[in-house]
RNA sequence: GCGACCGUAGCUCAGUUGGUUAGAGCGCUGGUUUGUGGUACCAGAGGUCGGGGGUUCAAGACCCCUCGGUCGCCCCA
Protein backbone atom coordinates (compact mmCIF):
# COMPACT_ATOMS: atom_id res chain seq x y z
CA UNK A 1 0.00 0.00 0.00
CA UNK A 2 1.58 3.28 -0.62
CA UNK A 3 2.15 5.85 1.68
CA UNK A 4 0.00 8.86 1.50
CA UNK A 5 1.43 12.16 3.23
CA UNK A 6 -0.45 12.49 6.49
CA UNK A 7 -2.36 15.54 6.84
CA UNK A 8 -1.03 19.06 8.31
CA UNK A 9 -2.03 21.69 11.20
CA UNK A 10 -2.35 24.83 9.13
CA UNK A 11 0.36 26.94 9.70
CA UNK A 12 -0.25 29.14 12.57
CA UNK A 13 -2.92 27.30 14.08
CA UNK A 14 -1.81 24.74 17.70
CA UNK A 15 -3.45 21.43 18.80
CA UNK A 16 -3.39 22.03 22.55
CA UNK A 17 -3.23 19.30 24.93
CA UNK A 18 -2.00 18.53 28.53
CA UNK A 19 -0.57 21.48 30.65
CA UNK A 20 -0.63 23.69 27.18
CA UNK A 21 -4.36 23.09 27.48
CA UNK A 22 -4.60 23.40 31.32
CA UNK A 23 -2.75 27.15 31.33
CA UNK A 24 -5.04 28.34 28.29
CA UNK A 25 -8.72 26.93 30.61
CA UNK A 26 -6.79 28.75 33.60
CA UNK A 27 -6.38 31.96 32.03
CA UNK A 28 -10.50 31.45 30.99
CA UNK A 29 -11.70 30.58 34.36
CA UNK A 30 -9.87 32.98 36.21
CA UNK A 31 -11.44 35.23 33.57
CA UNK A 32 -14.79 34.17 33.81
CA UNK A 33 -14.89 33.97 37.90
CA UNK A 34 -13.12 37.96 37.81
CA UNK A 35 -15.36 39.25 35.02
CA UNK A 36 -18.83 38.57 37.59
CA UNK A 37 -16.72 40.09 40.49
CA UNK A 38 -16.98 43.30 38.47
CA UNK A 39 -20.86 42.41 37.04
CA UNK A 40 -19.90 41.82 33.76
CA UNK A 41 -22.00 39.74 31.61
CA UNK A 42 -21.79 37.07 29.10
CA UNK A 43 -21.59 37.37 25.59
CA UNK A 44 -21.12 34.84 22.99
CA UNK A 45 -20.54 36.23 19.21
CA UNK A 46 -20.36 34.96 15.76
CA UNK A 47 -16.84 34.29 14.67
CA UNK A 48 -17.49 35.47 10.86
CA UNK A 49 -18.77 38.82 10.22
CA UNK A 50 -19.57 40.64 6.81
CA UNK A 51 -15.84 41.90 5.81
CA UNK A 52 -17.60 45.33 6.02
CA UNK A 53 -17.81 45.43 9.71
CA UNK A 54 -14.15 45.37 10.19
CA UNK A 55 -13.54 47.59 7.10
CA UNK A 56 -15.52 50.43 7.84
CA UNK A 57 -14.25 49.80 11.78
CA UNK A 58 -10.85 49.47 11.55
CA UNK A 59 -10.14 51.38 8.58
CA UNK A 60 -9.12 50.12 4.85
CA UNK A 61 -5.74 51.26 5.35
CA UNK A 62 -4.96 49.45 8.46
CA UNK A 63 -2.66 46.27 7.40
CA UNK A 64 -5.02 44.44 9.62
CA UNK A 65 -7.46 45.05 6.88
CA UNK A 66 -5.44 45.68 3.98
CA UNK A 67 -3.40 42.42 4.34
CA UNK A 68 -4.20 40.15 7.56
CA UNK A 69 -7.98 38.95 7.52
CA UNK A 70 -9.00 36.15 6.14
CA UNK A 71 -11.54 37.05 3.45
CA UNK A 72 -13.72 34.42 1.41
CA UNK A 73 -16.99 34.67 -0.08
CA UNK A 74 -19.63 32.54 0.76
CA UNK A 75 -21.89 30.94 -1.77
CA UNK A 76 -24.78 33.40 -1.93
CA UNK A 77 -21.56 35.69 -2.88
CA UNK A 78 -21.50 37.32 -0.14
CA UNK A 79 -18.09 38.91 1.44
CA UNK A 80 -17.51 36.83 4.91
CA UNK A 81 -14.66 37.26 7.04
CA UNK A 82 -13.15 35.64 9.92
CA UNK A 83 -13.13 38.20 12.68
CA UNK A 84 -9.57 39.72 13.13
CA UNK A 85 -10.58 41.34 16.37
CA UNK A 86 -13.58 41.52 18.76
CA UNK A 87 -14.32 45.06 19.38
CA UNK A 88 -15.91 46.25 15.75
CA UNK A 89 -17.97 42.51 16.02
CA UNK A 90 -19.25 43.60 19.68
CA UNK A 91 -20.38 47.05 18.55
CA UNK A 92 -22.19 45.48 15.03
CA UNK A 93 -23.87 43.40 17.92
CA UNK A 94 -25.16 46.66 20.16
CA UNK A 95 -26.69 47.70 16.99
CA UNK A 96 -28.19 44.96 15.19
CA UNK A 97 -29.91 43.78 18.39
CA UNK A 98 -31.03 47.51 19.55
CA UNK A 99 -28.76 46.99 23.12
CA UNK A 100 -29.19 50.48 23.46
CA UNK A 101 -31.79 49.95 25.71
CA UNK A 102 -29.17 47.80 28.26
CA UNK A 103 -26.70 51.31 27.92
CA UNK A 104 -23.77 51.41 29.81
CA UNK A 105 -23.63 47.83 28.74
CA UNK A 106 -20.63 46.07 30.86
CA UNK A 107 -20.05 42.76 28.55
CA UNK A 108 -17.52 40.09 28.24
CA UNK A 109 -16.65 37.31 25.57
CA UNK A 110 -13.58 35.23 24.66
CA UNK A 111 -13.04 33.07 21.84
CA UNK A 112 -10.27 32.55 18.55
CA UNK A 113 -9.25 35.71 16.38
CA UNK A 114 -7.71 35.12 13.15
CA UNK A 115 -4.92 37.14 11.58
CA UNK A 116 -2.99 35.61 8.36
CA UNK A 117 0.54 37.12 9.81
CA UNK A 118 3.87 35.60 10.31
CA UNK A 119 3.60 32.93 13.36
CA UNK A 120 6.23 33.88 16.27
CA UNK A 121 6.26 33.53 19.85
CA UNK A 122 3.20 34.51 21.56
CA UNK A 123 1.32 35.08 17.92
CA UNK A 124 -0.50 32.78 15.94
CA UNK A 125 -3.02 32.69 13.12
CA UNK A 126 -5.29 31.37 14.68
CA UNK A 127 -5.01 33.17 18.71
CA UNK A 128 -7.64 33.51 21.21
CA UNK A 129 -8.34 36.46 23.23
CA UNK A 130 -10.23 37.80 26.45
CA UNK A 131 -12.31 40.64 26.32
CA UNK A 132 -14.30 43.19 28.06
CA UNK A 133 -15.87 46.53 27.06
CA UNK A 134 -18.42 48.81 28.59
CA UNK A 135 -20.45 50.62 25.70
CA UNK A 136 -22.55 53.67 26.78
CA UNK A 137 -21.15 54.83 29.17
CA UNK A 138 -18.85 58.28 28.77
CA UNK A 139 -17.15 58.99 32.10
CA UNK A 140 -14.08 58.02 33.16
CA UNK A 141 -14.92 55.83 35.94
CA UNK A 142 -16.08 53.37 33.26
CA UNK A 143 -12.37 53.15 32.20
CA UNK A 144 -11.29 53.28 35.92
CA UNK A 145 -13.33 49.95 36.67
CA UNK A 146 -11.94 48.02 33.21
CA UNK A 147 -8.58 48.20 34.26
CA UNK A 148 -8.88 47.93 37.91
CA UNK A 149 -10.62 44.56 36.63
CA UNK A 150 -7.69 44.33 34.69
CA UNK A 151 -5.10 44.80 37.54
CA UNK A 152 -7.26 42.18 39.77
CA UNK A 153 -7.01 39.13 36.60
CA UNK A 154 -3.78 39.84 35.89
CA UNK A 155 -2.98 39.57 39.87
CA UNK A 156 -4.97 36.21 40.49
CA UNK A 157 -3.15 34.84 37.67
CA UNK A 158 -0.31 35.44 39.60
CA UNK A 159 1.72 37.76 36.80
CA UNK A 160 0.82 41.37 38.34
CA UNK A 161 2.89 44.31 38.21
CA UNK A 162 2.16 45.11 42.16
CA UNK A 163 4.90 42.78 43.58
CA UNK A 164 6.71 40.62 41.12
CA UNK A 165 7.13 43.18 38.32
CA UNK A 166 5.80 40.74 35.70
CA UNK A 167 3.97 42.98 34.08
CA UNK A 168 3.58 46.81 34.25
CA UNK A 169 0.64 49.13 33.20
CA UNK A 170 1.49 51.89 30.78
CA UNK A 171 -1.29 54.56 30.08
CA UNK A 172 -1.24 57.48 27.94
CA UNK A 173 -4.16 59.96 26.81
CA UNK A 174 -4.62 60.55 22.83
CA UNK A 175 -7.01 63.02 23.46
CA UNK A 176 -10.41 64.03 22.29
CA UNK A 177 -10.60 64.66 18.64
CA UNK A 178 -9.10 68.11 18.24
CA UNK A 179 -6.71 67.48 20.70
CA UNK A 180 -5.54 64.20 19.26
CA UNK A 181 -5.32 66.02 15.39
CA UNK A 182 -3.80 68.80 16.72
CA UNK A 183 -0.58 66.55 18.58
CA UNK A 184 -1.31 64.54 15.25
CA UNK A 185 -0.94 67.58 12.91
CA UNK A 186 2.47 68.63 14.97
CA UNK A 187 4.15 64.97 14.91
CA UNK A 188 3.65 64.87 10.71
CA UNK A 189 5.43 68.54 11.11
CA UNK A 190 8.10 67.75 13.32
CA UNK A 191 8.61 64.24 11.21
CA UNK A 192 8.90 65.81 8.42
CA UNK A 193 11.54 68.21 9.71
CA UNK A 194 13.83 64.73 10.40
CA UNK A 195 12.59 63.40 7.80
CA UNK A 196 16.03 62.18 5.75
CA UNK A 197 17.11 60.38 9.18
CA UNK A 198 14.17 58.19 9.66
CA UNK A 199 14.09 54.56 8.82
CA UNK A 200 12.86 53.44 5.64
CA UNK A 201 9.97 52.02 7.97
CA UNK A 202 8.66 55.19 9.56
CA UNK A 203 8.94 57.40 6.61
CA UNK A 204 6.17 55.09 5.31
CA UNK A 205 4.57 55.33 8.56
CA UNK A 206 4.52 58.97 8.57
CA UNK A 207 2.03 58.76 5.61
CA UNK A 208 0.14 55.68 6.86
CA UNK A 209 -0.09 55.88 10.90
CA UNK A 210 2.13 58.58 12.08
CA UNK A 211 1.29 58.35 15.63
CA UNK A 212 3.02 54.86 15.23
CA UNK A 213 6.89 56.17 15.24
CA UNK A 214 6.35 57.02 18.41
CA UNK A 215 7.04 53.27 19.22
CA UNK A 216 9.34 52.58 16.52
CA UNK A 217 12.11 49.63 17.55
CA UNK A 218 14.59 51.32 15.02
CA UNK A 219 17.21 53.36 17.56
CA UNK A 220 17.65 55.85 15.05
CA UNK A 221 13.70 56.72 15.28
CA UNK A 222 14.10 56.40 19.27
CA UNK A 223 16.63 59.00 19.23
CA UNK A 224 14.44 61.51 16.93
CA UNK A 225 11.46 60.33 19.01
CA UNK A 226 13.13 61.49 22.15
CA UNK A 227 12.17 65.29 21.45
CA UNK A 228 8.91 64.83 19.72
CA UNK A 229 5.85 66.65 20.55
CA UNK A 230 3.72 65.65 23.53
CA UNK A 231 -0.12 65.03 23.46
CA UNK A 232 0.56 66.75 26.59
CA UNK A 233 1.18 70.26 24.76
CA UNK A 234 -2.11 69.99 22.77
CA UNK A 235 -4.43 68.44 25.52
CA UNK A 236 -7.78 70.43 26.30
CA UNK A 237 -8.88 71.33 29.35
CA UNK A 238 -11.33 68.61 28.91
CA UNK A 239 -8.94 65.82 27.71
CA UNK A 240 -6.70 66.97 31.14
CA UNK A 241 -9.67 66.62 32.99
CA UNK A 242 -10.87 63.21 31.92
CA UNK A 243 -7.14 61.92 32.05
CA UNK A 244 -6.67 63.40 35.66
CA UNK A 245 -9.97 61.52 36.54
CA UNK A 246 -8.56 58.21 35.55
CA UNK A 247 -5.29 58.53 37.00
CA UNK A 248 -7.03 59.37 40.18
CA UNK A 249 -9.45 56.90 40.01
CA UNK A 250 -6.64 53.55 39.53
CA UNK A 251 -4.60 55.30 42.49
CA UNK A 252 -7.71 55.41 44.72
CA UNK A 253 -8.10 51.41 44.16
CA UNK A 254 -4.26 50.55 44.18
CA UNK A 255 -3.45 49.92 40.60
CA UNK A 256 0.42 50.75 39.91
CA UNK A 257 0.63 52.70 36.39
CA UNK A 258 3.48 54.04 34.53
CA UNK A 259 3.00 57.58 32.10
CA UNK A 260 4.44 56.60 28.62
CA UNK A 261 3.41 59.48 27.04
CA UNK A 262 4.43 57.69 23.73
CA UNK A 263 1.83 55.14 23.93
CA UNK A 264 -0.32 54.79 21.36
CA UNK A 265 -2.84 52.95 19.59
CA UNK A 266 -2.52 50.96 15.72
CA UNK A 267 -6.74 51.65 15.21
CA UNK A 268 -8.26 54.83 13.90
CA UNK A 269 -11.07 54.82 16.53
CA UNK A 270 -9.55 55.51 19.72
CA UNK A 271 -9.88 58.56 22.03
CA UNK A 272 -8.56 59.58 25.22
CA UNK A 273 -7.41 56.73 27.25
CA UNK A 274 -4.62 54.10 25.73
CA UNK A 275 -3.11 51.35 27.71
CA UNK A 276 -0.99 48.55 27.38
CA UNK A 277 0.03 46.17 30.54
CA UNK A 278 3.34 45.17 28.90
CA UNK A 279 5.87 42.44 29.84
CA UNK A 280 9.55 41.84 29.10
CA UNK A 281 9.40 37.89 29.54
CA UNK A 282 7.74 37.36 26.02
CA UNK A 283 10.50 38.28 23.40
CA UNK A 284 9.17 39.87 21.01
CA UNK A 285 5.58 40.04 21.97
CA UNK A 286 5.53 42.42 24.76
CA UNK A 287 1.99 43.19 24.93
CA UNK A 288 -0.31 41.03 27.41
CA UNK A 289 -3.27 43.09 27.45
CA UNK A 290 -4.12 46.54 25.48
CA UNK A 291 -6.59 48.71 25.13
CA UNK A 292 -8.56 52.08 25.56
CA UNK A 293 -11.79 54.20 24.58
CA UNK A 294 -12.96 54.36 21.62
CA UNK A 295 -15.50 56.80 21.41
CA UNK A 296 -15.99 56.67 17.73
CA UNK A 297 -16.63 53.29 16.67
CA UNK A 298 -20.06 52.64 16.19
CA UNK A 299 -20.47 56.20 14.98
CA UNK A 300 -18.35 54.87 12.36
CA UNK A 301 -20.80 51.81 11.57
CA UNK A 302 -23.49 54.40 10.74
CA UNK A 303 -24.83 53.71 14.59
CA UNK A 304 -25.84 56.54 17.07
CA UNK A 305 -22.83 58.34 18.84
CA UNK A 306 -21.62 56.22 21.66
CA UNK A 307 -18.96 56.42 23.74
CA UNK A 308 -16.51 52.63 24.44
CA UNK A 309 -13.77 51.53 26.36
CA UNK A 310 -12.79 47.83 25.93
CA UNK A 311 -9.43 45.84 26.28
CA UNK A 312 -8.56 42.49 25.12
CA UNK A 313 -5.85 40.15 26.47
CA UNK A 314 -3.95 37.56 24.23
CA UNK A 315 -4.77 34.01 26.18
CA UNK A 316 -1.90 32.25 24.85
CA UNK A 317 0.19 35.09 25.78
CA UNK A 318 -1.02 35.14 29.36
CA UNK A 319 -1.11 30.76 29.40
CA UNK A 320 3.00 31.30 29.01
CA UNK A 321 3.61 33.82 31.87
CA UNK A 322 1.21 31.69 34.61
CA UNK A 323 2.93 29.21 36.71
CA UNK A 324 1.42 25.72 35.24
CA UNK A 325 -1.63 24.96 36.76
CA UNK A 326 -1.97 22.04 38.93
CA UNK A 327 -3.55 18.91 36.70
CA UNK A 328 -6.78 17.61 37.23
CA UNK A 329 -6.08 14.43 39.21
CA UNK A 330 -8.68 11.40 39.40
CA UNK A 331 -10.01 10.79 42.35
CA UNK A 332 -10.30 7.04 42.45
CA UNK A 333 -9.21 4.32 39.79
CA UNK A 334 -10.95 1.30 39.25
CA UNK A 335 -8.77 -1.38 38.08
CA UNK A 336 -10.06 -4.88 36.90
CA UNK A 337 -8.00 -7.50 37.91
CA UNK A 338 -9.74 -10.28 36.64
CA UNK A 339 -12.54 -10.23 33.74
CA UNK A 340 -14.84 -12.27 35.69
CA UNK A 341 -14.79 -8.63 37.78
CA UNK A 342 -15.73 -6.26 34.88
CA UNK A 343 -19.49 -6.17 35.44
CA UNK A 344 -18.99 -5.41 38.88
CA UNK A 345 -16.10 -2.80 38.24
CA UNK A 346 -18.28 -1.05 35.67
CA UNK A 347 -21.54 -0.76 37.74
CA UNK A 348 -19.14 0.80 40.60
CA UNK A 349 -17.48 3.11 38.45
CA UNK A 350 -20.88 4.37 37.31
CA UNK A 351 -22.08 4.75 40.92
CA UNK A 352 -19.31 6.51 42.14
CA UNK A 353 -19.30 9.32 38.91
CA UNK A 354 -23.33 9.42 39.62
CA UNK A 355 -21.80 10.30 43.37
CA UNK A 356 -19.57 13.22 42.11
CA UNK A 357 -16.61 11.28 41.86
CA UNK A 358 -13.93 11.14 39.59
CA UNK A 359 -12.98 8.18 38.31
CA UNK A 360 -10.64 6.42 36.06
CA UNK A 361 -11.31 2.77 34.61
CA UNK A 362 -8.11 0.80 34.00
CA UNK A 363 -9.07 -3.02 32.24
CA UNK A 364 -6.87 -3.33 29.57
CA UNK A 365 -3.33 -4.67 28.84
CA UNK A 366 -1.85 -6.81 31.72
CA UNK A 367 -2.66 -7.27 35.14
CA UNK A 368 0.17 -5.63 36.45
CA UNK A 369 -0.12 -2.65 34.22
CA UNK A 370 -3.32 -1.73 34.87
CA UNK A 371 -2.24 -1.36 38.26
CA UNK A 372 1.12 0.34 37.70
CA UNK A 373 -1.40 2.55 35.47
CA UNK A 374 -3.78 2.94 38.32
CA UNK A 375 -0.89 3.88 40.39
CA UNK A 376 0.93 6.23 38.24
CA UNK A 377 -2.71 7.75 37.83
CA UNK A 378 -2.01 10.13 40.94
CA UNK A 379 -5.56 8.91 42.04
CA UNK A 380 -6.17 9.61 46.13
CA UNK A 381 -7.65 5.67 46.48
CA UNK A 382 -7.75 2.64 43.96
CA UNK A 383 -10.46 0.20 44.04
CA UNK A 384 -9.22 -3.19 42.59
CA UNK A 385 -11.64 -5.53 41.44
CA UNK A 386 -10.57 -9.48 41.89
CA UNK A 387 -11.86 -12.95 40.98
CA UNK A 388 -14.02 -13.72 43.97
CA UNK A 389 -13.14 -16.91 46.13
CA UNK A 390 -16.68 -18.18 44.06
CA UNK A 391 -15.97 -18.92 40.46
CA UNK A 392 -17.60 -16.07 38.56
CA UNK A 393 -17.94 -13.37 41.59
CA UNK A 394 -15.72 -10.16 42.43
CA UNK A 395 -13.53 -9.44 45.11
CA UNK A 396 -13.51 -5.51 45.70
CA UNK A 397 -10.60 -4.60 47.35
CA UNK A 398 -9.54 -0.68 48.23
CA UNK A 399 -5.85 0.65 48.97
CA UNK A 400 -5.92 4.24 49.81
CA UNK A 401 -2.03 5.73 49.86
CA UNK A 402 0.26 2.88 51.40
CA UNK A 403 -2.12 1.11 53.53
CA UNK A 404 -2.69 -2.52 53.80
CA UNK A 405 -5.66 -3.62 50.85
CA UNK A 406 -8.55 -3.79 52.62
CA UNK A 407 -12.42 -5.21 51.41
CA UNK A 408 -15.09 -2.90 51.76
CA UNK A 409 -18.57 -2.26 50.73
CA UNK A 410 -19.45 0.08 47.54
CA UNK A 411 -21.21 1.96 50.11
CA UNK A 412 -17.92 2.42 52.80
CA UNK A 413 -16.24 3.59 49.78
CA UNK A 414 -18.71 6.09 48.68
CA UNK A 415 -18.23 7.51 52.11
CA UNK A 416 -14.43 7.52 52.00
CA UNK A 417 -14.30 9.55 48.98
CA UNK A 418 -17.41 11.87 49.52
C1' G B 1 6.25 40.34 2.28
C1' C B 2 11.74 40.27 4.24
C1' G B 3 15.81 37.98 7.40
C1' A B 4 18.35 34.30 10.69
C1' C B 5 18.57 29.48 12.68
C1' C B 6 16.74 24.44 12.68
C1' G B 7 14.32 19.49 10.61
C1' U B 8 17.70 11.78 12.85
C1' A B 9 12.45 6.37 16.19
C1' G B 10 5.73 8.37 19.25
C1' C B 11 8.73 12.31 22.52
C1' U B 12 13.80 14.66 23.95
C1' C B 13 18.23 14.21 21.59
C1' A B 14 23.65 11.53 20.26
C1' G B 15 25.78 10.49 15.67
C1' U B 16 33.37 12.46 15.81
C1' U B 17 37.57 16.02 9.58
C1' G B 18 31.64 12.23 4.67
C1' G B 19 33.50 5.48 5.42
C1' U B 20 31.10 -1.08 7.27
C1' U B 21 24.12 -3.89 9.40
C1' A B 22 21.85 4.48 12.27
C1' G B 23 22.18 4.79 18.56
C1' A B 24 20.57 6.34 23.84
C1' G B 25 16.91 7.93 27.40
C1' C B 26 11.69 8.31 28.07
C1' G B 27 7.18 6.13 26.33
C1' C B 28 4.74 1.67 24.33
C1' U B 29 4.09 -4.08 24.23
C1' G B 30 5.43 -8.82 26.51
C1' G B 31 8.12 -11.18 30.44
C1' U B 32 11.20 -11.96 35.14
C1' U B 33 11.90 -10.31 40.10
C1' U B 34 10.00 -7.38 44.26
C1' G B 35 5.26 -11.56 49.70
C1' U B 36 -0.83 -6.58 46.87
C1' G B 37 2.55 -4.42 42.89
C1' G B 38 4.66 3.69 41.96
C1' U B 39 11.15 -0.27 41.99
C1' A B 40 14.87 -3.04 39.26
C1' C B 41 16.16 -6.24 35.23
C1' C B 42 15.35 -8.88 30.29
C1' A B 43 13.25 -8.88 25.52
C1' G B 44 10.32 -6.78 21.49
C1' A B 45 7.88 -3.45 18.18
C1' G B 46 9.02 1.27 15.99
C1' G B 47 13.39 5.21 11.41
C1' U B 48 13.22 5.04 3.02
C1' C B 49 17.85 10.25 8.81
C1' G B 50 11.30 16.19 6.13
C1' G B 51 11.07 15.63 0.44
C1' G B 52 13.63 16.07 -4.48
C1' G B 53 18.06 16.75 -7.21
C1' G B 54 23.53 17.09 -7.28
C1' U B 55 29.00 16.28 -5.78
C1' U B 56 31.70 11.56 -4.42
C1' C B 57 34.23 4.99 -4.92
C1' A B 58 31.12 6.29 -0.50
C1' A B 59 26.37 11.29 2.23
C1' G B 60 22.24 11.56 8.15
C1' A B 61 26.66 14.59 7.48
C1' C B 62 28.82 18.77 1.67
C1' C B 63 25.99 21.98 -2.43
C1' C B 64 21.16 23.57 -4.75
C1' C B 65 15.84 23.57 -4.71
C1' U B 66 11.43 22.61 -2.01
C1' C B 67 8.24 21.77 2.23
C1' G B 68 7.79 22.34 7.48
C1' G B 69 9.24 24.44 12.40
C1' U B 70 11.38 28.29 15.56
C1' C B 71 12.77 33.27 16.39
C1' G B 72 13.17 38.36 14.61
C1' C B 73 11.42 42.77 11.16
C1' C B 74 6.60 44.72 9.75
C1' C B 75 1.99 44.70 12.55
C1' C B 76 -0.30 43.45 16.78
C1' A B 77 -2.95 40.64 22.10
Amino acid sequence: MAKIQTPQAVRGTQDMFGETEERFAHVISTFERVRRLYGFKGLQLPVIEPTAVFSRSLGEATDVVSKEMYTFEDRGGDSITLRPEFTAGIARAYLTNGWQQHAPMKVTTHGPLFRYERPQKGRYRQFHQIDAEIIGAAEPQADVELLVMADQLLHELGINANDSGAVTLELNTLGDVASRDAWRAALVAYFNDHKAALSEDSIARLEKNPLRILDSKDMGDRAICEAAPLIDVYLSGEGQDFFGAVTAGLDAAGVAWTRNAKLVRGLDYYRHTAFEFTTDRLGAQGTVLGGGRYDGLIENLGGPATPAVGWAAGIERLAMLIDAPETDVVKVAVVVEHEVAMASALKAAKILRSNNIAVDFFATGSPRKRFDRATKSGAEGIVAFDRGPIEGTALMKVRADEGQPLAKKLSEVLEDFQ
